[in-house]
DNA sequence: GGCCCGGCTGAGCGGACCCTGAGAGACCGC
DNA sequence: GCGGTCTCTCAGGGTCCGCTCAGCCGGGCC
């Protein structure tokens, strides 16, 4: 799990990186809004902490820059103590949850975790075309329900075609899409045509005479 | 709204509790620590207000009682005004705000809405596949029921391959998300999916070679 | 039947990929 | 300090993969 924490406090953001890291998060940080927001906006964090009062850019700006780039890391806002206006205002901006300084460690870790679980990604729907199945995320390939294995460039030559079930695809075509080779040689394709059909079974994919392969019904 | 105050300053408690009524609180009150704990852990409280200095149990003791106990229902402190023991010492305790006496009711009644507004952070369940199981608050892992003790980094790999269970994660994300150093070199990974597997058991994890690793089926 | 052409396939090589043991450096508790 | 643990690096080696090559097969056409 990696975490950014901003904050221009050097004591807070070291105790912080000790205290996260030992709880097994990976921790970055940033002192001031604007670097801040830029390492958010390209780093792949999981989960975000940022504190109200900040150089440069101050907290909610930071949230609200975010947002409106479509950034949707979840945010755990650290609020100065004094003025509870501070926390209508943090949530009103996009922030997930809010600690008031001075914070408890433990208290911070339960947050960060239970804002980490955040809604698993909506899985892309598997390719499907007859008897067979390709799952894009876990890369599952199965015949008649069977689980098969396959190599990658197995799996990149069946995703090719079952993305285009129904079609004939030619040899160029998928020379071009599938495989890395410069060349123009367009046996590999044949000769991998031949794998799929050894593991999946002599019909699963159809040649086309003088114009490709062709996998799924029409 | 349900609040619990524990304080033993018998004027204090009968104030609040006038004062907290009229705000539209359901106030129930203890004098020492002992009781305030036994209330709070089996009582539905939506926020607690516990002084730091009671008799039988001082206020951070209830309070790293509780949250042992896996009851993390907001947590306001009452610090004495001179208190020796500072607000950085309640740092590790795991209250959520804090207040020196003499403070300002309006202020109080604010911190507790806001304490009551916030989303409380629930026990994060157990992330499980197969065999496996990581209890993300108590950084546990089991195999096949029996507990398997594991170092930081390894818990940090497993936990964040089980949040991803089914899918094949690829080795440069493990790196992005897991490990803090800003090399590129993969097999760090390679490494530590080799921890596990001494650990966990040979097929804990499954690699999918030329994409990644993953754990437990689709 | 003979020839041609597109497709198929077994064999094999170079290399990418992955695993692992060993060990250096950092950190921590005593 | 000092021993132990943890994290990460490095190098070596094994395995599997991707691709090429060359030869074979079978259908279509004369």
């Amino acid at each position: 799990m990696r975490v950014l924490v901003v904050d221009d406090e050097v004591g807070l953001v070291r105790a912080l990186r000790r205290g996260l890291t030992a709880e097994g998060f990976a921790v970055d940080a940033a002192h001031d809004g604007e670097t801040g927001l830029a390492m958010a906006v390209d780093g792949e964090y999981d989960v975000l902490v940022v504190d109200v009062m900040l150089p440069r850019r101050n907290g909610y700006d930071v949230v609200t820059a975010l947002r409106a780039q479509d950034v949707w890391t979840p945010v755990l806002m650290l609020s100065a103590k004094d003025g509870e206006h501070d926390v209508a205002d943090g949530l009103d901006v996009g922030a997930d949850d809010y600690l008031t300084k001075p914070f408890s460690f433990v208290v911070l870790v339960a947050r960060l975790r239970a804002l980490v679980r955040r809604p698993v990604a909506p899985r892309p729907a598997a390719l499907r075309a007859g008897a067979l199945t390709l799952d894009p995320a876990s890369r599952e390939v199965t015949r008649d329900g069977r689980v098969v294995e396959l190599t990658v460039r197995e799996t990149a030559l069946l995703e090719y075609l079952l993305r285009h079930a129904g079609r004939v695809v030619g040899k160029i075509e998928l020379l071009d899409h599938v495989f890395d080779t410069g060349g123009e040689d367009p046996n590999v394709v044949e000769v991998y045509v031949g794998y799929l059909r050894r593991k999946l079974g002599r019909d699963a994919v159809v040649t086309v005479r003088g114009a490709g392969y062709r996998v799924g019904t029409v």
